[in-house]
DNA sequence: AATTTCATGTAATTCGTTACATGATTCC
DNA sequence: GGAATCATGTAACGAATTACATGAAATT
């Protein structure tokens, strides 16, 4: 997860951990911090794993001015070179060719294992990055489990024999009406994406191009849209499709 | 907070552990899973601490019929005994005076460290439990983290050079609307346990009857309300003081 | 010169998971 | 009597956290 991250934020920029850990809380400012207990050791094992590796900074600073000062001169050695690897320097990472491969792993890897709320909202900002396929299938699959876990609540309630208290009570309906939302906005983000991927394929004969045999482990059925999996208000009247917004 | 979750259910109910994980499964069916294998350990740990014990069960099944049969009274025995604490038999848990005290203890605490998501929602669940001045501190807590987050999320994406790409922007605009939601959600959470409050207490002469020193962590400073920490459209309008539910 | 901020790292701990192993009960 | 389900537990591992330790650069 951690990785994804790293990987994902030095794609785009060459960056050092410090500056990483503060992109990385900014961005996860939606999710989550990260610490530097985690964020370190994660680098070096990526730095270990071949994925990612120091980079030599040209020297942009005056190349050694020989000002005589040795300590100065150590300090901008130590800065630049070797020490800088071992000891205390700034380390400017970036992503090797391994490194882009891994990410693209990373990415595709569908855990939806538990925690997985930023697990997916790392992946949508990474949507960009994964084929058109992969990316209806994260907000599929994402849109599914939403789907299940509000039926799976509302039979919860409706089985369970004890009335809940204000708190659980008002607890379970903001929940509700907040999965609801995530819901339907993903059937807009789905229907934006559906409406992207027929307008660059457009004069396509057959409906459904036979996905070619990539991916073992997502959608052996077909996606089914809107043929609403649980049949308890759901499906919010219509997608709304009123933003067409395509990616960047 | 896996044992803050069963000791409030077995405040309620006395409960074997595999029925404890459904219920869990189902009441943290808005926030997650549980699995046997942290479920087991933990109640184990409360068993050791002293927190819960395994009830005697009174033998409502006939108090052995002695029918000849020597496995079958072994099974009983075994079921109802000794060996049912050591081996295979169910194991009814109920929470010792030991177990209460810690359960205050754990739902008072303030970790309001980060995946306070889940433990947010745990508390709010238990809140009943809750004294009413500390259940107005954890809402209030709450409150203003996320404000705190919001704010900082729209200073990210302001002060951020890079225009982000529709799924990262889409995602902002998602999250940043929800967490306005939970916002005035917990407005009118509070909002209600003000009134409520009020109307418990209500010919008081003293406004502030001077809080009683007990917990030193929590809210040094007076609750201060309607006084947006953050300027930028926190509070939506009004708190639309519509429902006037009271827990339970 | 002293303090703050930037910067990197290690060690111990927390809290949980998955996979495995086993036994008891119920139902067909 | 065999399968499904109920029920309890252990072992190995995972991902991150907090606390600690250190040092370099910028600011006052």
């Amino acid at each position: 997860m951690l990785e994804l991250a790293i990987l994902g934020l030095l794609k785009e920029q060459e960056l050092h951990g410090y500056e990483l850990k503060r992109r990385l809380t900014q961005m996860l400012g939606l999710f989550s911090s990260v610490s530097f207990g985690s964020l370190y050791p994660a680098l070096s094992r990526l730095e270990t794993a071949g994925a990612v590796q120091a980079v030599d900074t040209p020297p942009a600073t005056p190349p050694i001015p020989a000002t005589g000062s040795l300590s100065g001169e150590l300090a901008a050695f130590r800065t630049r070179h070797g020490a800088a690897r071992g000891g205390r320097g700034k380390k400017v990472y970036q992503v090797t060719p391994r490194g882009e491969d891994l990410f693209e792993e990373l990415l595709a890897a569908d855990t939806q294992s538990s925690e997985d709320e930023r697990q997916f909202r790392l992946r949508l900002a990474f949507a960009r990055y994964l084929p058109p396929e992969a990316r209806l299938g994260l907000l599929e699959r994402r849109r599914a489990l939403l789907v299940e876990r509000l039926a799976q609540a509302r039979a919860g309630v409706r089985g369970g024999r004890e009335r809940l208290d204000s708190y659980t009570r008002s607890l379970f309906e903001h929940s509700t009406e907040s999965t609801e939302r995530d819901i339907s906005w993903l059937d807009r983000l789905i229907a934006a994406e559906r409406t992207q991927q027929r307008r660059n394929r457009p004069p396509g004969p057959r409906r459904r191009p036979r996905p070619r045999g990539v991916s073992t482990t997502a959608a052996p059925a077909p996606p089914e849209f809107p043929s609403t999996p649980a049949p308890t208000a759901t499906s919010p009247a219509a997608p709304a499709p009123s933003r067409k917004d395509v990616h960047s």
